[in-house]
DNA sequence: GTGAAAACAAACCGGTTGGTATGTACAATA
DNA sequence: TATTGTACATACCAACCGGTTTGTTTTCAC
C-alpha cells in the first residue's frame, strides 16, 4: 500500500530551525505542523469538519497519527488551528491585502467579486467558501468554532469598512453610507451567492447573483 | 430507561387507513411514517445530515429499527425523503402561499423578510434556513441531495418570480425589473444573511442584513 | 560525546453506528 | 375465521474511527 514516501535523508542536517535550506529537512516540525494543517484544511473543505477523518489528513501527509497527535491534541484542536491560522490567511490573502493596496478601493472590490469565479478557481464553484461551509455545519454545534469563525468574519467586515471608508474619503462613495452596514451585506449577500453556484453547479448563476450585489454596490456611487 | 412510550391499545381499531378519527391507533403506518420524517428533519436540523443519528432518530419518536427500516431503505432514502416531503413543505407554508394568497405581493414579500426574526421563532436564530443548511453540507458531497435541493431552490425562485411579475403588473414594481435575477438576488441574500446571523448569535445581525435587503426591494418600485 | 527531550512511527483498543436477521403482533381479504 | 402480507420489535453484527500506548529515531543542550 504506502510505498515509501518520506524518509529522504537530507545531507544538510545542521540546521536550526524552519525552512531555510533549500533541500529537504529530515525533521522539521514547523514544516511538518503546516503540512498536517494543509492537509487538515482540504479534507475540512472537501468533506466539512465532521465528514473529515484523521485516518484520511494523514494518508495525505504521508505521516502517521502518531506525528498528528504530537502536534494536535484532539479533532478539535486541529480544526480550530485551521480555522485560526489556514483560513484566516486566505481571506487575508484573497481579500484584505488587495483592497489595501489599491488606489481606487471600491473599483478594486467590483473588481475582485466580478473575477471571482475565475479567481479562486474551479474549487469555488464546486465547493463553495470554506469559512461560510464550516459557519454553517459548525455553529450551532460548537461555541469554539462559532467564536473563531465569528472573529475571522469581523476581521474580514473591519478590512471592507476600512476600504469603503477609503472610497468615500476619495470620492468613489458618496458620503452619508452606513459603511459598517454595507459591509455586512457585502459578506452576507456574497457568502449567499457562492452558496447558491455551490448548490446549483452553474458559473451563470454566480454571475447572475455577483451582477445584482455589484449592481447594489454602483448605486451607491451616486447620490 | 424507556418507560412505557406507545401500545396506547385505541379503542377505535376499524378505521380503515390514515387519520380520519381523533383517537390514537393502533398502527398506523402514514402517522408512523411521518413522525419519522418529523424526527429526521429535527435532527438533521440540529446536527446536520452527517450528524444525524439514527438511533437518536428512532429514541425521538419511541420506535424502533425495525420501524424505519421498513419504512425507508437506508439513511440516505430518509435524508432523501426530509428534503421531498418536510422542507417543501415549509418553503411552500412560510413563502408560496402567502405570498399568493396577497394582494400586494412585494408588501407582503417585504413584510416577510423584515419579520423574519419572530415568525420563525428562536430556532432561525440558532440554526439558520433548513434547506441552506442542507444545500451546504451535502450538495458537494451527494448528486442525489444536490438535485433535489435544486429542485427546491427553483420552486422557491418560481414562486418570487411570479409575485414579481404580479408586483409588476399592479404597478408595485417598476417595468422592466429582471424579476428572475431578482428572485434569485432575493434567495442567495437572504440565505446569507441569515447564515451570518446564526454565526454571530445577534439578531440585530439579521436585522442589519436584512434591511439593507428591503432597501433593495423598495428602490425596484421607482424608477 | 552524552543524556534528555522532541519528533515522529506502529500497533492496538473500545465505543459508536449504520445496517441486518429474525421474531411477533396486527390488519386487510377472502 | 383462516390466511397472508404488513407493520412493527428485539437482538445482534461488522466496520469505522478517534484516541492511546509504546517504541524508535532525530535533534538539541551542555
Amino acid at each position: 500500500m504506502n510505498a515509501g514516501q518520506q524518509h529522504i535523508r537530507g545531507q544538510a542536517a545542521m540546521a536550526p530551525l524552519s525552512a531555510q535550506g533549500s533541500t529537504a529537512r529530515v525533521r522539521d516540525p514547523d514544516a511538518t505542523r503546516h503540512r498536517i494543517l494543509e492537509a487538515a484544511f482540504d479534507q475540512i473543505y472537501h468533506h466539512g469538519y465532521q465528514g473529515m477523518r484523521l485516518d484520511d489528513v494523514i494518508a495525505a501527509t504521508g505521516l502517521t497519527k502518531g506525528a498528528l497527535y504530537h502536534h494536535f491534541a484532539n479533532k478539535l484542536a486541529l480544526g480550530y488551528a485551521v480555522v485560526d491560522e489556514v483560513i484566516a490567511g486566505v481571506i487575508d490573502q484573497l481579500w484584505l491585502q488587495p483592497l489595501r493596496a489599491s488606489a481606487r478601493p471600491l473599483a478594486e472590490l467590483t473588481r475582485i467579486i466580478s473575477e471571482l469565479h475565475q479567481a479562486a478557481g474551479h474549487d469555488l464553484m464546486t465547493y463553495g467558501c470554506p469559512l461560510n461551509n464550516l459557519a454553517q455545519e459548525m455553529s450551532p454545534l460548537d461555541e469554539g468554532f462559532r467564536r473563531r469563525i465569528d472573529q475571522l468574519y469581523l476581521h474580514w467586515r473591519k478590512g471592507l469598512v476600512e476600504a469603503l471608508d477609503r472610497a468615500a474619503r476619495i470620492g468613489e462613495l458618496r458620503p452619508g453610507v452606513d459603511t459598517t452596514r454595507v459591509a455586512a451585506f457585502i459578506v452576507a449577500a456574497l457568502s449567499g451567492c457562492i452558496g447558491m453556484a455551490k448548490n446549483s453547479q452553474r458559473k451563470d448563476e454566480l454571475l447572475l447573483c455577483t451582477r445584482s450585489l455589484v449592481e447594489y454596490l454602483e448605486q451607491l456611487r451616486h447620490a
